[in-house]
DNA sequence: TTGAAAGCGCTAACAG
DNA sequence: CTGTTAGCGCTTTCAA
């Protein structure tokens, strides 16, 4: 199939092998021959170091990486056990499996023999045989960043205390690729999928293969919108009223907002949010305030660019996300605005440098891992009712505002 | 059994011929392409909002979700596709997979009906049958934060471009969780595992297992201290030596270090490095200049307290790592040091917010993505190697050192 | 160019 | 308690 380019693009130096430098008993140096006979033997070595000579050997530590010689490659399958062992496949298959019905004699007789031909069940064939895979597959736009590393924790933790692996794909963002996803997905015969959809899907039909197949289906997050479709999503016009209502607290009055793509359910209900307040507290909306981009951090530099020479005033800026923020932040300092004295930050998603930047920054906590775990128990609940007949499910997480240096104009 | 923990990382499967898709007549030969469809219904729907009304109707947009009946919830196998062409199984397996001695017209016919059905090859049954999942395994210590994510992201490209599926499992930096993702994946039948250590892994021979079944195995990044392994690392010492030497040309007479635990080879390296800059530039040692620590940011704030408070004047700090870096430099500001001029700082990682700091912070780069894309490669250049001889390997690659200005005290 | 048949490794009736 | 048997869906000889 697709070809293994096999070169290696490293870079200019040479790769080392069994590079030493160790007065240790160095057992093989240079290319190791494969069968080095039951060397069971500490070796250390140095680092992985060009140029400069070091002063080694206080630096090494023991390890206990043991050559043994490749017994069998075969891997021991059920039958060769039963073979072993003069019993049927499905008495070593029963026994392997705890069953009620072997006798405890029996049973240890197999483990004793699994353990020392080290048997390891074939998953594949199982899955094959029970029609069951016991995995969950998963898309997401990407897995760099924290929010969906972190949802991806509270998948993972739930799904396999459940029993089930987790198969996970990234769109990148990219409509075409999610599509591709599902196929693959579908043809690892998952028992159910859950979604984050990317930047790029304005259409969602091909989600319609699922569907029809009676495949539990579950977004996240960033979901289409139907009411058909089961979902767990964070509260985010909540989270960003709130946001927004603690900086007119502030005496902020006259707010900036960088907002997403409004194709995306989470930005436009960040930025529902963001009108709606100034509404309630009657505060006019100006559209010289808004700035719509994508949210990354270069961004985030060109909306403060373009903000401040709108010519239009503004004392604080709420934006869809934290980096946008960040990136603001910066080029407000240098335009010589004190934060939060002359501006007021807040952001969303509560990323790890909000923490970082001085001052700290205002931000929305997301409830990641528990959207992770909400979303799993919710397609497993799906993936359990045989009938298939569950009614679609929403669920909405509560967000919490997080109020830091970045935004606290009075005392607290 | 073993306890499942397995995240499968999967992409687009290379295109098997006769893929689905619907819309109108595909005439087309070989694996059908992406197809156009028309919309289909129209719905709207409320913003998941908990409390505030809100005027709903404006921010929908138009959702083609399609919602049909299931049709027939049977997936269709190739034993189907075999009865209604009236055909055997192996000439469909044949068609499907585009075998030469298979008339055009015999192809176009079990292509076409394959597409009508929505057939989609059960990937498990043609893993056990043909002994090849075509996917591979990878453990690392967790999947947040910056590096590990990138290095996936290499790793999953260069995979799927060679037809293999990537599967996840994260140690969660604990030697025994560690163990049992190296269960999950044998179990899993992956053709090759790669690996980055856990924080707590002192004791490598789990992956005994491994070896004995000649199954190829690559380390990355944190690897164990033995020449017999294949790994793939960054020239922690190189990186490490020039931030300090830089520190050194910047004028700074002593430099402080904070350290992550000396049984990691990176952070050994790092800190190896540092001594022996000190050194080659006739600046004295001195411990007291010196704090370990896990490189967390609490363990950075208190790097940089404990560090101040022992009296030990110090005109910089070399972290092994930028969260460390970026909490010491919280509290040396809270103390009155200013950055770079009384105190300059480098870091090492080129994590995203090293950017989003006052100043930016000066770092080194690990070519995250690089790592993973040549690891994945050797992996596969073993996989491939059906004798199982090859020596192993060791590459090394070349970190950047990118100079900001937390560290720059005299002019570029 | 097509078909028949034999499994991959495992599970689950159904019988003893 | 244990064995026999029949597949899961697919690939792949070997024959026609």
């Amino acid at each position: 199939m697709a070809g293994r380019s096999g070169l290696f693009f490293v870079s200019p130096l040479p790769a080392v092998a069994g590079r030493s430098g160790k007065g240790a008993g160095q057992a093989g140096l240079g290319p190791a021959p494969l069968n080095p006979q039951r060397t069971v033997g500490v070796c250390g070595y140095g680092p992985y170091l060009a140029g400069r000579a070091a002063p080694t050997g206080r630096f090494t530590r023991s390890c206990p990486f043991i050559v043994s010689t490749p017994v069998s490659t075969h891997r021991a399958s059920i039958s060769d056990l039963a073979a072993q062992l003069n019993l049927s496949v499905s008495t070593i298959s029963r026994a392997l499996s705890d069953h009620s019905s072997i006798s405890d004699a029996t049973k240890r007789r197999v483990w004793e023999l699994a353990r020392q031909l080290n048997y390891q069940p074939n998953q594949l064939a199982a899955a094959l045989r029970k029609g069951r895979s016991n995995t969950l597959g998963v898309i997401v736009p990407h897995i760099d960043g924290h929010f969906f590393a972190l949802v991806l924790k509270g998948i993972e933790n739930v799904a396999n205390q459940a029993g089930f692996n987790v198969m996970i794909c990234q769109s990148n963002e990219n409509a075409a690729h999610e599509k591709k996803n599902l196929d693959t997905l579908l043809n690892a015969q998952v028992e159910g999928i859950l979604v984050s959809l990317s930047l790029t899907t304005k259409d969602v039909r091909h989600f319609e293969d699922v569907r029809r197949r009676d495949l539990p289906l579950v977004f996240f997050d960033r979901i289409p919108e139907s009411p058909q479709v089961s979902a767990v999503v964070l509260d985010d016009y909540q989270g960003a009223y709130q946001a927004v209502e603690h900086l007119i607290g502030q005496g902020c009055r006259r707010i900036a907002h960088i907002g997403g793509p409004q194709h995306l359910n989470i930005c436009r209900n960040r930025y529902r949010a963001y009108r709606d307040a100034l509404q309630a507290h009657g505060l006019p909306y100006d559209e010289h305030l808004v700035y719509f981009c994508d949210l990354t951090l270069p961004d985030g530099l060109q909306a403060a660019e373009v903000l401040l020479g709108r010519n239009a005033p503004f004392d604080a800026v709420f934006a869809a996300n934290d980096l946008a923020v960040a990136g603001a932040m910066q080029v407000l300092r240098a335009a010589g605005r004190r934060i939060p004295q002359d501006v007021a930050l807040a952001g969303f998603s509560n990323e790890l440098f909000t923490l970082l930047t001085e001052p700290h920054l205002t931000t929305v906590d997301q409830r990641c891992e528990e959207m992770g775990r909400t979303a799993v128990r919710l397609l497993l609940d799906m993936v359990a009712d045989q009938t298939r007949q569950l009614p679609p499910r929403q669920i909405v997480l509560q967000p919490e505002l997080l109020v830091r240096a970045s935004s606290q104009r009075l005392g607290e």
